[in-house]
DNA sequence: TGGCTTATTGACTGACCAGTCAATCCATCC
DNA sequence: GGATGGATTGACTGGTCAGTCAATAAGCCA
């Protein structure tokens, strides 16, 4: 409706949400106050109680709204039928490009909600298992059918593979880890070729 | 002097300090109060003034007093002439194994410090980065040796297997990895083993 | 014993800030 | 045009809590 017009109505909603994603990957969320976001938006400070019961409520919205989509996305790669190494590939470039797309969020999501797992992380304690969860079963079907070592315990598997990336984020949002276009790129192949080299059956495995 | 006799005066600093563990293990530092540390620690609310200028630098105490082990063992295990599959052996296993001594220890640095790289991560971005820095080290001499491939970044490399052990730890301390003693066991070998398995040269390499 | 220093106590204060609310604005429709 | 309801405003309130401080206890030396 009001969006078949260009320039129509402000969304003041998205304003905010995206004034605060701005906000949080300054400042952190307890660190910051609500005027600072209602500021950042150009907006009244009771504006933002308009739209949202709190400020949590807009952190969880913002974390929702993007792990809601990586979700959708691990589901949707599970379904193919292609090759461990492949899904595992599209999963990492698919967290990379997010970063790439949008590091202020993607530091926001890590930092405040992935990585604080008190607070926040609790609250989406299930949200953040359910992505381990169906990493987990690309492990286990990999290892059905015999390109995995069976040896490994398929949870463990798949924290290693996400832990390798998100630290690899971590080490780019706090300027640890150089951030060119092709450092993004290669990072993708790095962790998959790493942990895939490492779980797979082959001759490279050592026997103890 | 004081510590000559047994049971003699108190550690009042030392009570505080391990009540403080307890404290932000179980409600986090920005969610619990300093009364609640007093309280657990059998002291009344001021003398934490006594001992720390403020609640922050209890925090800063308890990682700086862990985080110095560390260093100080991933110093020692550099120097010693073995191969790099023992050295990151050994890295794991003083990891997993404190987490075993004082799991409530461990939470607090990881969740508190390590991943809360805005707030106290920043403070303490150096040392923490010196942990990064060493491993990568290791990883460049496996490389110089001929032990690791040499196309993968060692700083990549070493984030990689930093991340993987912390996420593993992470899911321990918030339920979602079982953590039998055979469990702990099994983490050291298995991330030593995926990581380096990706890592080295050798007939498993598969090349693009 | 008296006098000095350090440890310990807990009531109090000052600042801060999330969330409320009554008032105003503005689009829309009859 | 005026009535209705949602959007927008920002001053204000209530509660919370880190850190202060003046008073008291406990150790220690001469």
């Amino acid at each position: 409706m009001s969006s078949t017009r260009a320039k129509a109505v402000p969304d003041r909603r998205r304003a905010i949400l995206d004034a605060a994603v701005r906000v949080f990957a300054r400042q952190g969320f307890h660190a910051c106050r609500v005027s600072d976001i209602a500021d950042e938006a150009g907006v009244a400070y009771g504006l933002l109680y308009h739209y949202f019961p709190s400020k949590e409520e807009v952190l969880n919205t913002l974390f929702l709204e993007r792990w809601g989509v990586m979700l959708e996305m691990i589901r949707e790669v599970d379904r193919k039928p292609v090759p461990v190494r492949e899904k595992l590939a599209a999963i990492a470039s698919f967290i990379v490009d997010s970063y790439r797309h949008d590091p202020d969020l993607m530091k926001v999501i890590i930092v405040e909600v992935t990585r604080a797992a008190n607070s926040f992380g609790q609250t989406h304690l299930g949200q953040i298992r359910e992505a381990y969860r169906m990493i987990g079963e690309i492990v286990t079907k990999a290892q059905q059918e015999g390109v995995f070592k069976a040896d490994i315990d398929a949870e463990f598997a798949a924290m290693t593979f996400y832990g390798a990336i998100e630290q690899v984020l971590t080490g780019w949002i706090f300027g640890l880890l150089p951030q060119g276009e092709d450092d993004l790129e290669r990072a993708k192949q790095m962790v998959v070729e790493t942990v895939c080299g490492g779980l797979e059956v082959g001759p490279g495995t050592l026997p103890a």
